[in-house]
DNA sequence: ACTCTGATGTCAGTGACTGCCATCACTGTA
DNA sequence: TACAGTGATGGCAGTCACTGACATCAGAGT
């Protein structure tokens, strides 16, 4: 990290980072499947996180509601990890686009696991998919927020916003009067 | 392609691939950036289509629809290419991690080209980001269909019918009696 | 014949990543 | 203590994607 920091993602050798942290390169490798994953090494636990709040949601609950409450919930719980490392990291990744391709892998593993999830609560096919999706959404507009903030709202506000948005997207027949203020 | 079929992405060495196309690893590199890009030289076209579409949309459309009707455009237009040459080279993307990362980043480029096509028409930032990303999810499940589906139902179709399925979801409410029969 | 330009070939190099084998710390067993 | 097994590591050589620099060559214009 703090070699991707100083000089950049590209110009960092893995031979470098292998020094820095006192090993050899060929143990980094069995550390870390590529140079990328030492920066999402974490998605892991946050995927794992947030399919089990949507095992454990409470059986018959709408998909779209259960999705709701699991990104909240991983919001709460998983991004005390702090708000300037995430920055730090969020900088280093779109500076670079193998990483941001990375990133949009995390995305899709984590979107087929909540739909996975959610087929295995009686979620019929194309719904499951579609659901997960729009979390991940959701999540992506929320999260890209929450960084390029100066921090003061909560990452588990941002998504409860960017879900209400996509409510007014997808029916706009429902929207009262905010369509002129937004 | 040849190659990749044959003996698979990762067994092919790009040393092969300019043997087979009569020209030398170096000039390889001038017409593609990398050995994935192979597969994905359509995807700026496919990205245009879609969004010269948007932006000849009507005024005052709905975003969704606007989505809808670019989406179903670039399902007649395009994908003349042949439902075939489409699952081939799917089924190569399919196999290699590094492939289906290279698809996804293609993905979010068409959203976020399409998003900002959308903030042209005057539609407001979260919800034209938002319109977009549930556009290529409606797309990919599309997608995912026509390529694994026997071939007898159009890719427009689908899209249709896709698009159908994320009112569904979103908007429960509106359910006649769909829900007990999927 | 000359020049300019763009595409290509040639060559050497960097760096990510892998396979193979030796080494070493640690654990359980006699 | 001695020994064997196991897992993590180091060392080393090799492959291969990709790049920079320079030479070459074909075609267009003059």
């Amino acid at each position: 990290m703090e070699l991707y920091a100083e000089r950049g993602f590209d110009a960092t050798t893995v031979a470098e980072i292998a020094e820095r942290a006192g090993l050899t390169e060929r143990t980094f490798f069995r550390h870390y499947a590529d140079k990328r994953e030492v920066l999402f090494a974490g998605a892991t636990e946050l995927q794992e996180l947030l399919v089990r709040q949507v095992d454990q949601a409470p059986a018959g609950m709408p998909a779209m509601d259960v999705i709701g409450a699991a990104l909240t919930a991983m919001a709460t719980e998983m991004f005390a990890e702090g708000h300037d490392y995430a920055r730090q990291r969020q900088a280093i990744i779109m500076a670079n686009a193998d990483l941001r391709e990375r990133e949009l892998i995390k995305f899709a593993a984590l979107g087929a696991a909540v739909a996975e999830s959610l087929r295995r609560r009686g979620v019929t096919d194309p719904a499951a998919s579609l659901a997960a999706e729009a979390g991940i959404a959701i999540f992506k507009v929320a999260f890209e927020r929450w960084v390029s903030d100066t921090g003061q709202r909560s990452l588990a506000q941002l998504m409860l916003d960017s879900m209400a948005e996509l409510r007014l997207v997808t029916h706009p027949e429902e929207l009262a009067s905010d369509e002129s203020s937004g």
